[in-house]
DNA sequence: AAGTGTTGACTGACCAGTCAATCTATATCG
DNA sequence: CGATATAGATTGACTGGTCAGTCAACACTT
C-alpha cells in the first residue's frame, strides 16, 4: 500500500511513453507541454529528460516502436506463399487491429507523423516509405503473375491501398464512422474487396499464370 | 462589397494569403512565424494583423476558400445525370488538378487541416465531413440503382475513395511518386478504375460478408 | 480633416530544456 | 553487523529564448 516501497522503477520509461501517447492523442504534440506528460505519468518534470533527450525523441520512439512492428509483419507476410488478396488482407487486418487495440497510439502516428510533411513525417520518411515499397512489391509480383492488371503502376496502387486504410482510421479518429467490433471486421473486408476487386484481371479472384 | 476600392496598392490581403501558402508549405504552420509570412509578402509585420485577427485565421481562410470551391464542384457534379464512374472521376480530377495547379496550397490543406485532429481538422470537421457525405451519397445512389454492390457501406466506400486520392497527393508531397503531366492523368484514371472496379456489381458479386 | 492603410518596436506569456540537490539501493569494508 | 561509498533515479525551481499579438505613430487618399 505504501508505494514508497522498493522504488525499483517498474520501468518509469515505459510509464512516460504510455502517458505521452494519451497526452499526444488528447491535446496534440504541439499543443501539449512536457509537464503535461510528466503529470499524466505521475513523475517529476525532470525525469522525462532523464530518459529522453527531448520532447521530439518521445514521439520518435513511439512511432518507431510501432512502425517497426508493422514492417516486421509486412515482411513476414511477404515471405509466405499466399495469394495477394490474403497478403493485403493480413496487412489491413494488422493496421485495423492496431487501431482497435490502441486507438490513441494510432491516432498519434497518423496525425503527428505519417502526414506531417514538415516535421516528423520528414525525418521518418525512409521508414515510412519502406512500408509503401513492400506493399508495392507485393502488388508488382501479383501483376507479374497476371493476377492483377499491369496497367496500374504498382507504386500508385500501393498508395491507394494504404490510403484507403488510413482514411478509415481517420474516419474513426474524427468519429465520423461507427466504431464497434462488427464494423472493424467489415472494414477489413471492405478495403481488400474494393482494392483487389478493382485490380484483379478477371471477375474471379484466382491466381492464373498466362 | 467594396466598390472598386482598388487603392494605390493591389490587394495586400491577397498578397499575404498567397505568401502564407508558400511559408506554410515550406516550414509548416507551427514552425513558421508570423514575421516569416510578412517578410515573404514584403509587408510589415503589423499589416498581417490589420487584415486578419490571428495567425490561425490566415489558415482558416486559406482552407475554407479552397474547400468550398471543392464542395461547390461536388454538389454541381452530384446534381447532374451522370454515371457514378464519371461523377467520381470528376471529383478525382478536380482534386488532382487542384494539386497540379497549386501544390503548396493542397499540401497545406492536407498536412495542416485535413488530418490535424487536434487543431484545424477539429474546428473544420463539419466542413470536411460534408465532402465525405456528398461522395457517400453518390455511392449510395449507385448502390440503390444496382450499379455498385450494396454490401459495402457507402460511408466506408466514400472514405476509401477519398483516402486513396489523398494518399496519392501525399505521395507527391513527400516526393515518393513521380510528378509529371502524364502521371497526374494516369493517377486520375487509376483511382477511379480501382475503386469503381472494386465496387461495381459486374466485377465480383460472389464475395461473402464475414 | 477624416478615414483607411501601413509600419515595426515592444511586451507579456509561455515553455523546452538545465541543473544542483535529494533520495534509494546496493556494494564494500572495518 | 553497522558504517560509509557510489551510482543511478528522482525532484522541481529556474533560465533563456521565442513569438503571437498590441499599439502609437506615420502615410496616403479623398
Amino acid at each position: 500500500m505504501s508505494p514508497a516501497r522498493a522504488k525499483a522503477s517498474p520501468d518509469k520509461r515505459r510509464l512516460i511513453l504510455d502517458a505521452a501517447v494519451r497526452v499526444f492523442a488528447r491535446q496534440g504534440f504541439h499543443a501539449c507541454r512536457v509537464s503535461d506528460i510528466a503529470d499524466e505519468a505521475g513523475v517529476a518534470y525532470g525525469l522525462v529528460y532523464h530518459y529522453f533527450d527531448s520532447k521530439d525523441e518521445v514521439l520518435d520512439v513511439l512511432f518507431l516502436e510501432r512502425w517497426n512492428v508493422m514492417l516486421d509483419l509486412i515482411r513476414e507476410v511477404d515471405a509466405q506463399e499466399l495469394p495477394v488478396r490474403e497478403k493485403l488482407g493480413a496487412i489491413a487486418s494488422f493496421i485495423i487491429d492496431s487501431y482497435r487495440h490502441d486507438p490513441d497510439l494510432m491516432k498519434v502516428i497518423i496525425v503527428e507523423v505519417t502526414r506531417a510533411a514538415n516535421s516528423f513525417g520528414n525525418t521518418h520518411i525512409d521508414t515510412i516509405r519502406e512500408a509503401y515499397e513492400l506493399i508495392g512489391g507485393m502488388i508488382a509480383k501479383a501483376q507479374a503473375e497476371g493476377v492483377f492488371k499491369a496497367q496500374i503502376e504498382s507504386r500508385f496502387a500501393a498508395m491507394a491501398f494504404y490510403g484507403a486504410i488510413e482514411q478509415l482510421l481517420t474516419g474513426w479518429i474524427f468519429d465520423l464512422l461507427p466504431q464497434d467490433e462488427e464494423y472493424f471486421e467489415r472494414a477489413k473486408w471492405l478495403v481488400v474487396e474494393t482494392v483487389c476487386g478493382g485490380l484483379e484481371t478477371s471477375t474471379v479472384a484466382q491466381a492464373s499464370i498466362p
